[in-house]
DNA sequence: CAGATTTAAGACTCTTTTGTCTTAATATAA
DNA sequence: TTATATTAAGACAAAAGAGTCTTAAATCTG
């Protein structure tokens, strides 16, 4: 798998946030429920966005988490780091840590064409888009159950 | 990091056998005292390989492990396929199962694009191109040690 | 044949990731 | 104030990945 399930899990959890017409906190318990995550698991990961200043929270009733700033300065990357961190696809295909600009392993230059591109990926990519083409129907999150 | 390490360790030890001069086999324990591999984990790596018919072994003195057939008809892929299943980049980025071409989640397209990308390099990349790289110096796999 | 060398196979351990559970802290509402 | 709802925190357990070790089987050499 491509990113971990942590981190797929706080993914999902944020556009499924960010997707909420109103402005108010949202419960753990809810988000759980509806994406099919375990609550106490799910708490953890959201709880390091949290301290990472990607959402807010807010205990007792009425309570949840909330996004803590515009869904369009919410970017995929910024998610993966605060969970995964930085890097998400290691610097050498191979796995050598010698491996650099200076000192390339036979694949270096073309597996940095390719991590290039996925970090502009998860760069552009922001809560807003996703959340917009995921409430549009052309894709229900809260479908999805896991194998 | 993007492969596992059991696959990674198996395409640096394929690169070394592809790279030796002579064509007889190469023992097990060279490799790893070379490469800086743990034996017996080797071991167990280079079986996956040989059961795969990407390598051939044979036992007793002046065995050990040659490829199977030659390094041009040998690519990454093959040597990821048979360590880590097909399909290393999982379908979809979110981890969702139900993604498909059909009902694809927000970042399906995109996504895809790269994973192509990826996909392409992988086939195209044969262990006799790793190989020739290595050994013209441009970088040298026995000086890696890791972290 | 006897001994040395080398892969094969599988049991076992250690570490990391994933997941569960319990208790504490904070907030609301009656 | 008391009960209820909710996140915070950390201990604990289970599963998967990484790594070690022991024994068996095959092959070569003298």
């Amino acid at each position: 798998m491509m990113l971990s399930k942590t981190c797929d899990y706080g993914i999902r959890a944020a556009i499924f946030v960010a997707g909420r017409k109103d402005q108010q906190f949202t419960p753990i318990g809810e988000i759980s429920e509806q994406l099919n995550i375990s609550f106490h698991f799910l708490t953890k990961i959201l709880q390091r966005l949290t301290q990472e200043s990607i959402l807010k929270s807010y205990r007792g009733s009425n309570g949840g988490v909330a996004l803590a700033r515009a869904a369009h300065l919410i970017s995929l990357k910024d998610i993966v780091s605060a969970i995964d961190g930085d890097n998400p696809f290691g610097a050498c295909l191979l796995g050598l840590n010698q491996c650099s600009d200076h000192n390339p392993c036979p694949l270096h230059e073309q597996w940095n064409l390719i991590r290039k591109k996925m970090e502009s990926l998860f760069e552009k990519t922001t809560l807003a888009k996703l959340a917009t083409a995921t409430t549009a129907k052309r894709f229900r999150l809260t479908d999805l159950t896991e194998p």
